[in-house]
DNA sequence: ATCTGGTTTAACCATTTAGTTAAACCATTT
DNA sequence: AAATGGTTTAACTAAATGGTTAAACCAGAT
């Protein structure tokens, strides 16, 4: 491992738990076991630095979405590869989510340049809902409110997971794990039939 | 207006805005129009101080569950209660979601203390659901799920608003505003047809 | 009027922190 | 083996920041 992909991986695991304001460059250094000029020398600021691990975040968090579209013939389709994809990064990464979040909420200029030239393919989406529902196999729904309601569903329970391990389950560790195995279960068919779907 | 009043509303409106380490003791006392050393003549430190801001805005966002629970028949009841209140609050606070959920997750063992004692009634709610399951009006579900899967549609939109903002109505403040506007009428609809609630 | 005691301020202190510098290190080339 | 040049370090600087202190302020009591 070179010293650049020591410091990134330090960087990346110090911010994302911390956030800008919460992490030092002293802690980020003593993670990589290097000097703290090392990261000077590497990364101009602790600004330059962060910047790459929250570009990197970002990306990594919305391409999920423009997979799920192209996947899908139709909106069932889409439900099924988007929450599945979803549930399965966010085990991966589950500080991700809010770290974002919260950096977005910090300087919110930063998505402008990120999101720009992304360009999600949202008129294909628009599209697979207006056959489904000139079919009659699901109820109109707006597109945004679509993608929000399931991207809220998804994301929200591990953004709040200490309060909802402390609300909900009595702040057992296990009880909670449980619940976020169950959500691809719950929330695929909790989706399909508010939107109308037809289930056996 | 007392001294220890106007600190209190300076110190709410920085601490929320910013979180506890964005936060400068500088910034407060400019924004109370006061010196530094006022501050801690009224709060020994900027850590007593933000725990009473950070108390007073979880104790803010819980007693809407309480209170939705109580005045409910059934489950139906209690999803209209329940998503009516919380976008209300939203719509009056909504930098608060995200500065609980930020500082809770910074240092979740702030939650205990605050909810011990708060002891919401679920088992009320779960008699809810039981009574209108066997009664076949709804379809069985975990009440954990239930209440998760509410709280997240109508938190998250504005936990992500500037993400939500940006990608989905290309950073116009206008249309963000009148997308959550139309919250009410379709979340409720969509729980209501997810659980199994007949609509005409 | 002046004494008293809570309130407010300006000036100060100690620590933390991002960032700099100059020297040391070390592999590769000559 | 001496020179070169990228890499790493220890020591330092300047600014920011939470907190303290001693004096000034000021309303109400004496």
């Amino acid at each position: 491992m070179t010293t650049e992909e020591l410091i990134l991986a330090a960087a990346r695991k110090v911010f994302v738990q911390k956030g800008m304001e919460g992490s030092r460059m002293q802690e980020i250094a003593d993670e990589a076991g290097i000097n703290k000029a090392l990261l000077h020398y590497y990364f101009r600021s602790k600004e330059k630095l962060f910047e790459q691990i929250f570009a990197e975040g970002l990306k990594q968090l919305l391409p999920k979405v423009q997979l799920s579209i192209e996947k899908s013939e139709g909106i069932c389709d889409f439900v099924n590869f988007f929450i599945e994809y979803y549930l399965e990064m966010i085990k991966e990464l589950p500080y991700l989510p809010h770290f974002v979040l919260h950096e977005i909420h910090r300087d919110p200029s930063k998505i402008v340049e990120i999101i720009k030239g992304q360009g999600l393919p949202f008129t294909r989406l628009q599209s697979l809902i207006d056959k489904d529902v000139a079919a009659g196999s699901i109820k109109p729904i707006q597109l945004e409110h679509l993608m929000v309601n399931i991207v809220s569903m998804v994301l929200f329970p591990v953004i709040a997971k200490p309060i909802i391990q402390a609300v909900l389950f009595g702040n057992n560790e296990i009880k909670y794990a449980t619940f976020l195995e169950e959500r691809k279960s719950v929330v695929i068919p909790f989706v399909l039939q508010a939107i109308g779907v037809k289930t056996n």
